[in-house]
DNA sequence: AACTCCCCTTAGAATCATTCTAAACTGTTG
DNA sequence: CAACAGTTTAGAATGATTCTAAGGGGAGTT
């Protein structure tokens, strides 16, 4: 049984993104795109090294933030902040939104076409919209 | 001719928010609510720190964090996060949303009534609705 | 005004996430 | 396999924010 085979879908996005397939962005692909549990995270760089860690590879903290800066540039992760001091990364590229629970600090999509925006305003000037975020801020009822 | 007589509605305020008027916290409150420039003010603890120095107003840098966020949980600020790592502190705590410029880093407000949010999702559970932002990320067009 | 209580402010250390640095390492191409 | 350019790394450095322990200052009471 080839161990390398589950891998080279992942080393042809990679390329496909301008990124060297190595060990490390590999083994961090794998993680983030295919997870056991399926489809989209919200994932810290400290979460991504624990998991890493955790599961043998060897990783700097250095290379988790580099390798996350350079897949969000290439279009293949989405970067979300909603805490002052902590981004989280997530894998769900689409045009989407979030619920975040306040109390827990986790995130959850909400699909691109459960939520209207009309009549936003114009862009000032010269300026052209880049992304409209919108983060619906949750607390615990009673 | 009174030098205290322009305070006292901020220290109605102080007070009403039930927060001590003290020395430091009438100071930065002045900056805050009644800057020359008038109206809103979207600003971060350094900044202010610099501007209270810049007046001669001796207070230190834990002084405006703590005041920062007193006023925050009192409702005379609502912090705004679009940059890990920076928090923004904004004056007009009524209902609306920000552009944000990338390439300055500034934020410019968005009068409520501009933005029609339709169809949201309902919020999962029990957990209630605190808060939805909505930032519009702008790029310098060429 | 003096007393007292409790909240405030402060300088500096501490913490946390993130970035930088310089040296060692590794894909890839010829 | 030689050689270069892109990568990884440990650890230091940075920047924003929070913590700590000690001194200071409102406000009510006497």
């Amino acid at each position: 049984m080839t161990k390398d085979r589950p891998y080279s879908a992942l080393v042809q996005r990679l390329k496909t993104a301008g990124l060297r397939p190595t060990r490390q962005r590999l083994a961090l692909a794998k993680l983030l795109f295919e997870a056991p549990g399926g489809c989209d995270r919200h994932i810290t760089a400290e979460q991504l090294h624990a998991e890493a860690v955790g599961d043998n590879v060897r990783v700097s903290l250095a290379t988790i933030y580099n390798s996350l800066h350079q897949f969000t540039d290439a279009g293949l992760l989405r970067e979300v902040v909603v805490e002052s001091g902590r981004s989280y990364f997530d894998t769900n590229v689409s045009d989407h939104h979030h619920f975040y629970f306040e109390d827990s600090g986790r995130l959850q999509d909400i699909p691109g076409e459960m939520v209207q925006l009309d009549s936003l305003p114009p862009p000032p000037d010269g300026a052209k919209v880049a992304r409209v975020d919108v983060i619906i801020r949750l607390q615990d009822g009673e």
